[in-house]
DNA sequence: GTTGCCGGGTC
DNA sequence: GACCCGGCAAC
């Protein structure tokens, strides 16, 4: 797949001169605030709580432009364009296919989204609720979505950071996060699988992010700092080891004391007058180091 | 070689 | 716990 992606992204011009691939954190944080918790047009139709039982089921489409800002208008246009083979609805319970991707946004917008097909001109929201049957690129990445429920974080693995730049193949983790529950779900999504000074590492990001901003805007900076944290962090792995209690057997002989010992003070002779534990060839208690 | 004392044994 | 000592390592 990031092969695929890496292919189609050299061999487009398009893409290549496109300011919408850029993969900035900062900018990202936009889209988020604008967002709205459902979908534009929905006219409440949209229901998050039964969206989450089945993975299948599209995600909070993004608003168009953050859409555009993520894929790139180009990438939009590029796959429109290369659309061939069948369609299928993804709209949960529903599961049309056509032949036409046309006829598939029609069908989205008309049945799901509840917009006039003909009067209202396709932003692209469309695309997320339905998949190219097809295509060997949207059913892997509908695998992906599948497996990337709620954390980014869990849902990257750590091992391939040079992907990065293959945000968007993971939106669908990301495009869920508008509706996920306030930033104290981070401290406490997953608190067995975090060490507790990782653990504790995170509460304290949290309790920051809460603190400086409270409402959207942290939460807007949740998602779109998820990147950074797939930064290697060696510091945390090495804090999940077991902390090492001192070896009693392991420790060193301690260096022997320049006071004079009861041995030395006394001489052999009077060792009557030594302490008990020079007598017993123990630590000398008299005269301490 | 001398010295300090740890580790272990015996009572 | 009291007492003793083999043995190691620093000096």
């Amino acid at each position: 797949m990031a092969a695929t992606a890496l292919t189609s992204l050299s061999t487009s011009p398009l893409l290549l001169g496109a300011p919408g691939v850029t993969f900035s954190t900062e900018p990202c944080l936009e889209p988020w605030r604008e967002a709205p918790v459902q979908p534009p047009g929905s006219g409440g139709g949209w229901d998050p709580a039964s969206d989450q039982s089945s993975p299948s089921t599209p995600s909070p489409p993004l608003p168009p432009e953050a859409a555009h800002f993520l894929f790139g208008e180009s990438a939009l246009r590029k796959r429109k364009s290369s659309l061939q083979g069948l369609f299928q609805c993804l709209w949960k319970r529903c599961g049309k296919v056509l032949s036409s991707a046309s006829g598939m946004q029609r069908h989205i917008r008309l049945v799901h989204l509840g917009r006039q097909a003909e009067l209202e001109q396709s932003d692209g929201e469309e695309d997320f609720y339905y998949t190219e049957l097809d295509s060997g690129m949207d059913s892997l990445t509908d695998g992906l979505s599948g497996l990337t429920p709620g954390s980014p974080t869990a849902s990257v693995p750590p091992a391939f950071p040079h992907l990065e730049p293959l945000e968007p193949l993971a939106l669908p983790s990301l495009l869920r996060l508008p509706a996920m529950p306030p930033p104290p779900v981070l401290s406490t999504t997953s608190p067995s699988q975090v060490c507790p000074s990782d653990h504790a590492h995170q509460v304290g990001k949290a309790a920051g992010s809460s603190q400086g901003a409270q409402g959207h805007s942290s939460a807007s900076s949740q998602g779109c700092l998820a990147p950074v944290r797939l930064e290697p962090q060696p510091t945390p792995v090495r804090a999940c080891a077991p902390a090492l209690p001192a070896k009693p057997s392991a420790n060193p002989r301690k260096p022997r004391g320049d006071a004079k010992k009861c041995r030395k003070v006394y001489g052999m002779d009077h060792r009557d007058l030594w302490c008990t534990a020079c007598r017993w060839k123990k630590a000398c208690q008299r005269f301490l180091d």
